[in-house]
Formats: structure tokens, sequence, C-alpha cells
DNA sequence: CTGCCAGTTCAAGCCGACTTGAGGTCAAGC
DNA sequence: GCTTGACCTCAAGTCGGCTTGAACTGGCAG
């Protein structure tokens, strides 16, 4: 049961001292004490922020997150949670799929000018009526590994 | 060479009006002059529109957007612009995907706890190894076809 | 002529996930 | 004992894409 300070917390787990705190005070993550003014991080602290790297890999928002770890502070997942963050992912998947064969076809296209290719249109007419605004993937900026 | 007051725009584009006032101000779209304070649009406004949607739904921001417009007014798109998109979709899609299945077989798993499961715990890893961070589609909330 | 109300401007607010900065504390090394 | 600097708190700032609110204008119906 080896204890941790937040540098070495936040090396481990990839991620800023800043952000350690900001998810105490969200009620993520917490101490087992304090040394000092200085937190002190119990090891298994290093799991939990990986299961909530993940969880935000997966699209939940954090507080999404927070209510997957019970009270005890053990996970509690939901199994139709996950299946239905996999459905959602589903569906970005195909939007995304589709946007990528009309960005790839009209890279490709020979019209002389993108608004006489008629592939081109027609996904511009499904962008404009809506059919392929999101929903999904808020997810943050970049590689976080240390 | 119909003109549209910004009602009947917001109408057809499926948009708000305080969008357009937003895009008019950024550049993104032009009024062709005023009626007493009140802006007037030509027609041609709509498929400008339509370009912008496609191109929110494609993943580029306002500012990536209002730069694929000539200082002309007409839209002048870099075939290696959108290829580069479509890549970049391409990475995206790669990685809802392992998500997904990942998320798919963490729900159907046997396993007592989730922790427990040898492919759960490989994709937390993954996760905490900054493998699955995304950088990508900070696309908005939902279908806004009015 | 008058009142209505859609339209206008400008500044400020919102959302989520953090980051940043100023100013304060305290354990450890010399 | 004193300095150092890693850590602390709390408030505010950032980013993008809009939305909202208050205060105002002016074309048109009656």
């Amino acid at each position: 049961m080896k204890v941790l300070d937040i540098a070495e917390t936040a090396r481990r787990a990839g991620v800023p001292a800043s952000t350690l705190r900001y998810y105490e005070e969200k009620g993520l993550i917490a101490s087992i004490g304090r040394r000092g003014l200085r937190r002190v991080f119990d090891e298994s602290v290093i799991e939990r922020l990986a299961l909530i790297a993940l969880g935000r890999a997966a699209g939940f928002s954090l507080d999404e997150i927070a209510m997957m770890f019970g009270p005890d502070g053990r996970p509690r997942i939901d199994r139709r949670m996950l299946t239905a963050k996999a459905d959602e992912l589903d569906k970005t998947i195909r939007r995304l799929s589709a946007m990528q064969d009309g960005l790839r076809h009209a890279a490709a296209c020979r019209a002389p000018s993108h608004m006489e290719c008629p592939v081109f249109r027609r996904i511009v007419r499904a962008a404009a009526s809506g059919a392929l605004a999101a929903r999904a993937p808020r997810l943050s900026k970049g590689p976080k590994s240390a």
C-alpha cells in the first residue's frame, strides 16, 4: 500500500497535478490524507485515473464518470450504460464514415469547381438538412501521456 | 435573385437568427444590404450556409471554413485539405471503433467485476497510456433541422 | 399618427474541462 | 535557524460557438 505525492501521481498517471486537484474537487478521486498541506494519494488512485481516462476516451463526461463509482469508491459500471455508449459511438462512426467518403470523393473529383460535382452537392444537401449534424464526442485535445 | 429577410433565411437554413448575425460578424456570410436597420440576404446565402454546415459536420472550425472562401466570396476548397481532414476522420474512426469493441466486450463480459475481465483491463491500460486519447471532433449539440 | 413587434446593437453569459496566476505555507536540506 | 521550492488555495481566465438580455429603431397596419 504505497503512498504517492501529487507529483509522483501526476507522473505515473500522465496528467498535470492541476488536473488531479480538479478531479479531487469534483469528487472523482480522493487523497488518503495530508502530510502538512500536501496531499497524499494511495497507489490505487492510479488505476482509478486509468478508468477515468478510459471513460473520457469513450466520450463520457466527468459527471457521468463520477456516477460510475459507488459511494464505497469501487467501480459500479452499468453494462447497459456501456452498451448505450457503444451504440452512440456506432452512430458517430457511421456519420464520420459518410463524411469521410464524401470528403475523399470531393478531393478526387474532377469537376472544375466543387459545386459542379454531383456527389459534393449531395453531401452539401445532406449537411444542410441536418443529417450530418453531430451529437457525440466532445473529446479533449491530445495525448497526455507524460 | 430573390432576397430574404433574416427570419426567412434562418427558417430555410435551419439555424437561429442569432447564428446568422454571429456568422456575419465572423465574416462567414454577408448580407447584401439593409432595409432600414434590417439585414437583407441574397438567396445564395442558403447555399453558403449549407457549405458551412458541411464544413462543421466534417469537423472544420469556423475559422477554417472562413478560409475556404476566397475574398471574391466563392468557395476555394483545397483538395489536399479535404484529404487531410478525411485522414484525420479515419484516425478518429479507428479509435472510436476500438473503443466501441472494448465497450461491447465489457458489457457482455461475464467476469464478476469489470476489473477482473482481462479485456477490460487491457483497454483500461490502453486509455491510461494515452493511446485512446482524442484530438478530433468538437462537434456541436444536435440536429438543427428546423 | 401611432403603436406594434420583428429586427437591431453591444456586452455578457454559458458549457466543459481544465489551466493559470497571485499570494501563502511548510518540510527538508544545509 | 534559514532558505528553498514544491505544494497549497481561491479566483479568474481560456477556448469555440453560440445564446441571452437589455435597451433601442423603424417599417407598416390600422
